[in-house]
DNA sequence: TAACAATAATTAGTGTGACAAATATAATTA
DNA sequence: TAATTATATTTGTCACACTAATTATTGTTA
């Protein structure tokens, strides 16, 4: 019946999702960035929007706040990141990044930009246009009802 | 640059793969179905596929052979499925689903089938096979190099 | 201004994913 | 057939996702 078919596509996009992941972690591990991928994709973040709150990060990076709290704590036990407390909000803090944040930022984005890349491999500009369209129209139908 | 989009095409798919996922787990809570999203996913699997071992199973759902046994086990605490001991190879099992089991299946896969449409609103079926072949083209890009 | 509500961040608990290691058994081979 | 190798499954460990609960602080209002 019709209905079988969209648990199929539910596979489909968990197991590719997945695929890109795990691909890219297995890179960032052969290669010893010392990093997540996850960890990396904050990382990055912070190094793009300093000053920001835990929440307003969360939101950036599209985690939720507890599991960007867990990844900031890994950040700064690795000494790439770091907490300020915000001058008259004392509920409130600003992520910011390390010097030995940054250089691991521009040691590895190069490298990643690199093996990123196989994912992609067999789609032109087309494809591309068809798969953010696609995705994102059924983010929006799962959002804020 | 060009690969930053790259960076951005994964960020889209892992969102949107956890939303799907989100979504009906939040469903499957509501309605106290009493089973994760990825434990329904494999009860299904065993329900079409009776008396396969572990490693075809997983095989099957799409997940490491670890994770299955850990999701297996929890379907027996629940008593949805049980494992029978191979008759002539007492390494193998074969993994079964049990009467209430199959009840649970029957009440729920409508209902599972009717919240998983939400997803795929506002999409036609030429958007589902690009969607289809881009993801697979993806996926085959990064499996057995 | 004291009580209450709202907000920011963290902690706790459970489930899942990936990988490596351990265990038990079967198959092969020297 | 004893030793070795291969296979099936489980266990251990770390990381991430999500929900709910907790803590600390700030804002609101009676």
């Amino acid at each position: 019946m019709l209905n079988e078919s969209y648990n199929q596509y539910s596979f489909i996009l968990d197991r590719t999702a997945r695929k890109v992941k795990q691909y890219a972690q297995t890179a960032f591990a052969e290669q010893q960035f010392d990093l997540t991928v996850d960890q990396w994709i904050v990382l990055r973040t912070i190094y793009e929007n300093p000053s920001l709150s835990n929440k307003e990060m969360a939101e950036l990076c599209g985690k939720d706040q507890p599991t960007l709290t867990r990844i900031i704590d890994l950040l700064i036990k690795k000494e790439f990141a770091e907490r300020i407390s915000h001058p008259s909000d004392r509920r409130s803090l600003r992520l910011h990044i390390t010097k030995k944040g940054e250089y691991k930022i521009q040691e590895i984005a190069p490298k990643v930009a690199d093996f990123r890349m196989q994912a992609w491999k067999n789609l032109n500009e087309e494809d591309f246009a068809h798969f953010t369209r696609i995705l994102n129209t059924i983010y929006d139908n799962l959002t804020h009802k």
